[in-house]
DNA sequence: TGTAAAAGGTCAAAGAAAGTCAAAGTCAAA
DNA sequence: TTTGACTTTGACTTTCTTTGACCTTTTACA
């Protein structure tokens, strides 16, 4: 068992209550014994939206990251499409995908119009494509977490 | 729980009554056990237009700090936030506006969770800041007209 | 009127977290 | 045995907070 899932299980044991937590880098790093960088790694290889999870965090005196499961039950239809998106996302298939959540009654006409509205648009014709559809995918995976 | 956050949350109380508190700032930090310029830090990371608060003071003998929550009707809100909104939107700056269109009752929780999701988070830390902030800017003022 | 006292304001340094990145290590599969 | 994915490590960076020394404005009153 190397460090990593260790740290990993610890993490998902203090999720099991109400699916969140909130903890200290320093001192959960402290506790296990590792560099507090490896927190980082572990929550970038384990807890992405592509596993099902929102992680914010602060900096600074008082600091913390947190942690929080979505909840899975609702359908896997969802991870299913999360995890079907990669690194880019364009215009057009994230129109695609939004009409297939409509047509599946998975979402109604305002939650496209809001999706929408965050992922096409003048928005992106501001910055250069490469980068639109890198913050595509990752906002549309977000928003599928978040909102349905 | 930092010292900051306690004193935020004092001041929050203050206001509730009639959105409005006058405070005698070194009282105040004596009270709490703090330098009296942290009540400037937490006042100007906290308390700041964006927040939706206005800010008076004065020196001297009975001098004060007055902080007031500013109320518009929603249009004219709306409006002033999409037009006091610029080229380019942080991520923190956007936390506050958000934070205050809470507050005020003008959006509920579910939907700061929407703006969040495509607003904040690891979406945003692929891509240099400056396209970062210009498409931030750019899908906040759309998402605004078009959810709100 | 001029000066001391009483506020509040500013700013920069130090401290406290978390984040990033790349180099080095491990290990199993081809 | 080489390769490539995954881990481990640590130096360096960024963000947010705390502190204190010094500054400015206002009032009181000799």
């Amino acid at each position: 068992m190397n460090i990593s899932n260790i740290i990993a299980s610890m993490i998902q044991e203090m999720l099991e209550n109400d699916g969140y937590t909130e903890i200290q880098r320093n001192e959960l790093a402290q506790k296990i014994g590792c560099v507090p960088s490896q927190i980082n790694y572990v929550i970038s290889s384990r807890f992405t939206p592509e596993h099902g999870y929102i992680v914010e965090s602060r900096r600074g005196g008082g600091g913390y990251i947190k942690i929080t499961r979505a909840s899975y039950d609702r359908n896997s239809l969802k991870m299913h499409l999360i995890n079907s998106i990669g690194q880019h996302l364009s215009e057009n298939t994230c129109r695609a995908h939004l009409k297939n959540l409509y047509d599946r009654d998975i979402i109604d006409e305002k939650t496209v119009k809001i999706f929408l509205s965050a992922l096409t648009g003048n928005a992106y014709r501001d910055i250069p494509r490469e980068y639109g559809d890198i913050i595509r995918a990752s906002i549309f995976k977000q928003m599928i977490l978040n909102v349905i």
